[in-house]
DNA sequence: AGCGGAGGCTGACGCGGCGTCAGAAGCACG
DNA sequence: CGTGCTTCTGACGCCGCGTCAGCCTCCGCT
């Protein structure tokens, strides 16, 4: 099964909560609204994100909020979902050349990778996953959609190494790339809390190559 | 650097926002407010749960919610104090024995034990993980409270079987066992997401287990 | 240029939760 | 049964929510 689906809300089938089209003015109004609840999401508490911050940040008034979104968090849904398609970049890098020395330096930029993409979307991503764990559906299939890509493609690539046999058999190659992307993303999450007890960034980045290279290939990373 | 500290506010130091020292009546009313909160945590989603819902819930004012915490977060940061002196379970888990056959076991043992501790403490936890990403020290630090007994004695482990060669010098200690216990928390806040996909939670166990035990021990696991 | 009309914005309003009092109710003890 | 302390709550002003109707803007057409 698939877990990432190419879909995305087109710019131009933007609806007013209405019902009508909005026109360039309106498109323009729109995406200052989820800028400015994207740059609120990142120095506020989602929990103390009122609309009428959004509307003043934006220079605009609370009514006008509604007409594009029923709610805060249906913007920051739309936000999430550019955060999703924002993810095939990390396919791209799972794809690399796994063999030999290069898997090294291919897990490597797998980690670095993932890094940036997270703390570009950090704000954001927090909230999704918050709303993952309440159980909300939409943002939990964003989620999937957003790491649904790399982890296809790291299960694909564990499974080859598998029918080559550097793998055993047991191996459950699904089970292994969803928990390889959960190290991926709770490290992420939580980074500069490691550098505060002493955990160095490259340290960090040292441990989930090995980790991940280990889990993919079934080799020892060497020095 | 030990992560954990033994500190827990006594039930008998509690204050009630004006200063006073609540009698017994006092002390159950705070309680049932806690036991509220936390229910409503579980069925509602952070962001909507009003003050006046707890009271409801509680059978009591909001006026009488605020006589002991001074707001909602306020609570929820003494059940996440809770949370993290019950973590301590989690250390003896580690201590167990990690040569020969019993190794896998052991790491087993942790992986059920940490997925069992999450489940129960699963709507807190949450919040505290939020709270934590958007910067707030308090619940940080209560965090590391939680996770940092399981991540010291992890710790101690792999410097023992590096001391003794059985690990490349070259590893970090710390840094391996921060992203094991990173492993473990994700796994754990997102596996009904895993299951919708077809991961069944004993094959997550399974890789769990494997993926802890090589990196303690530096042995593949036997089947 | 002037005008009509669709598109875009907002002021004003009723609602409901917030957080704070002062004072009412409950309780224990002499 | 009264006294004094603890506990609870009704009432209030405040502010953000979400919804109108109506006003402004600007484009396109003649």
């Amino acid at each position: 099964m698939a877990l990432s689906e190419p879909a995305h809300e087109a710019e131009d089938d933007v609806r007013a909560t209405d019902g009508r089209v909005p026109g360039r003015r309106g498109i323009a109004t729109r995406r200052r609204l989820l800028d400015c609840t994207a740059q609120l999401l990142g120095k506020t508490s989602y929990r103390d994100i009122k609309v009428i911050d959004i509307a003043r940040e934006a220079g605009t008034s609370p009514a006008t909020f509604y007409q594009y979104f029923p709610d805060v968090e249906q913007a920051v849904l739309v936000l999430a979902e550019e955060l999703a398609t924002d993810a095939a970049e990390l396919t791209v890098l799972v794809r690399g050349d796994w063999r030999g020395d290069k898997g090294a330096s291919t897990a490597r930029g797998i980690v670095e990778g993932f890094l940036e993409y997270y703390d570009r979307h950090r704000a954001v991503f927090r909230v999704v996953d918050l709303a993952t764990e309440e159980g909300d559906l939409r943002f939990k299939q964003l989620r999937t959609r957003a790491l649904g890509g790399i982890t296809d493609a790291l299960c694909e690539t564990i499974r080859e190494f598998q029918r080559e046999g550097r793998l055993d058999a047991e191996i459950d190659p699904t089970a292994t790339a969803f928990i390889m992307v959960a190290m991926l993303a709770h490290c992420a999450a939580h980074r500069y809390g490691f550098e505060f007890w002493g955990v160095r960034t490259s340290a960090q980045v040292d441990t989930l190559s090995r980790v991940l290279y280990w889990n993919v290939t079934g080799r020892k990373i060497k020095k």
